[in-house]
DNA sequence: ATCCATGATTTCGT
DNA sequence: ACGAAATCATGGAT
């Protein structure tokens, strides 16, 4: 283009100062006929001209003198000094020629959408990154929906991408063979070489690769907004299922006196409520801190959950009572918890340690413990004072200093209580 | 619309 | 790395 015009005017500039182009020229040295050396620079002149206005007039015009000028005695030799022309700028052409290194952006946005199976293999390799999500994110058939949800999703982005990305190669490839076919045709009134059409396709390519750019930043950007919505465990938090909480109070009223699960419990508890380990944990981490802030508020769900396992763990203990068919003086009356008395409890949990050890689940025990301690303290609590004591949880309110397994005597329950949480 | 329950995250201390 | 405490953000009941 400007080129062009540096080429018309590097022409211009030779025959208008008047000199003889010599060599490959094929043009006549002037042999001292002035008629015709005067002609023929007119003619020059004119062809020229025609060329340099060639550009502001219409199509058809332009068509119709372009093929005049094809057919012009003088083309030949217009076109050898072209050639030349061309030759010598061939070298600053070549010089702003910058070979751009691959661009970092393009290639984080590459890295991305390969990442979350946009842009990688059709089918399996897009869930990648959405099955890393979702389990991250825990919960089991719940999430699965939400997890198909995204992935369709996922697909259809991926679909549009593809298209959209199909449609601009086409276009690219197009449009190269447009222009390729242009300047085939325009060879023959100007030179071309093949690095100038190498260089014209590069061109080519930089624009449309910048317009993928963009598909591909907005793509991410899409992305990036269904993550967010569908996978942000935060944005979308869900409650656990009820039989899932069930458990986890079950086993944190139950561990009341140390309701710190260790690694295996947690696997275990995850297992059976369908979740992960960490929300196991997150769960402990936020129950405990509630549960001690406000301890009236959790009475009555001590007291259910306590009632329930109270239950199982009896049995438990009748039958291990009569299987160790002890005729220990201090064994009470076990049949339900709320026969229980406070003075002889602790003795009842003592014996039971001394005659089976082991063997009984420190959540049974901890248990039984607790609803003599809720029994223990209905009067209190009926008296106005609903503070009753946790076990294990001390005057700081903290559970953990509490813990010397000797010295855990819980102010309502008297002496001789007895914890056991160290079995799990 | 508002409030409370609740799961997750952040910050900080150990 | 784990837990306490504070905080965020949402779900669900009212």
């Amino acid at each position: 283009m400007d080129e062009q015009a540096r080429i018309m005017q590097a022409l211009g500039g030779v025959s208008l100062a008047g000199h003889s182009v010599q060599g490959g020229m094929g043009l006549q040295p002037p042999h001292g006929h002035d008629g015709t050396d005067d002609g023929r620079k007119q003619d020059i002149g004119d062809i020229l001209h025609q060329i340099m206005t060639i550009t502001d007039q219409s199509l058809d015009e332009a068509q119709a003198k372009k093929h005049g000028l094809n057919c012009h005695r003088m083309k030949p030799a217009l076109f050898s000094v072209l050639c030349e022309i061309k030759e010598k700028t061939g070298l600053s052409i070549r010089g702003s020629q910058e070979e751009d290194p691959p661009d970092p952006q393009l290639m984080r946005l590459d890295n991305m959408l390969l990442a979350e199976g946009v842009s990688g293999p059709e089918k399996g390799g897009g869930s990648a990154a959405a099955a890393a999500a979702a389990a991250a994110s825990g919960g089991a058939s719940d999430n699965s929906i939400e997890h198909s949800d995204y992935r369709s999703k996922l697909t259809q982005i991926r679909q549009i991408y593809h298209t959209e990305l199909e449609k601009y190669e086409q276009a690219c490839n197009e449009f190269t063979t447009h222009v390729m076919n242009l300047l085939r045709e325009q060879s023959r009134t100007r030179p071309i070489s093949p690095k100038e059409i190498e260089r014209m396709v590069g061109i080519i390519h930089r624009k449309f690769s910048s317009i993928q750019m963009q598909l591909k930043q907005s793509t991410c950007e899409a992305v990036m907004i269904l993550r967010s919505r569908f996978l942000d465990a935060r944005r979308k938090r869900r409650n656990f299922s009820k039989q899932a909480t069930e458990i986890l109070n079950e086993y944190f009223y139950s561990h009341l006196s140390n309701p710190y699960p260790s690694e295996e419990a947690k696997e275990e508890l995850a297992k059976k409520c369908s979740i992960t380990v960490s929300q196991v944990s997150n769960w402990f981490g936020n129950k405990r801190i509630r549960y001690k802030k406000n301890i009236g508020k959790f009475q009555e769900e001590a007291n259910l959950y306590a009632a329930k396992t109270a239950v199982t763990a009896a049995h438990a203990v009748a039958a291990a009572v009569q299987n160790s068919q002890t005729n220990s003086p201090t064994t009470p009356n076990s049949g339900s918890s709320g026969s229980f008395n406070l003075p002889n409890s602790g003795d009842m949990f003592l014996s039971m340690q001394s005659l089976n050890g082991d063997s009984y689940q420190g959540a049974q025990v901890d248990t039984l413990r607790h609803v003599i301690s809720q029994t223990a303290g209905y009067s209190e609590a009926l008296g106005g004072n609903t503070m009753y004591s946790p076990n294990g949880l001390n005057a700081n309110g903290g559970w953990h200093d509490a813990m010397t397994p000797s010295s855990v005597i819980s102010p309502t329950e008297g002496p001789g209580s007895v914890h056991s949480d160290t079995s799990n």
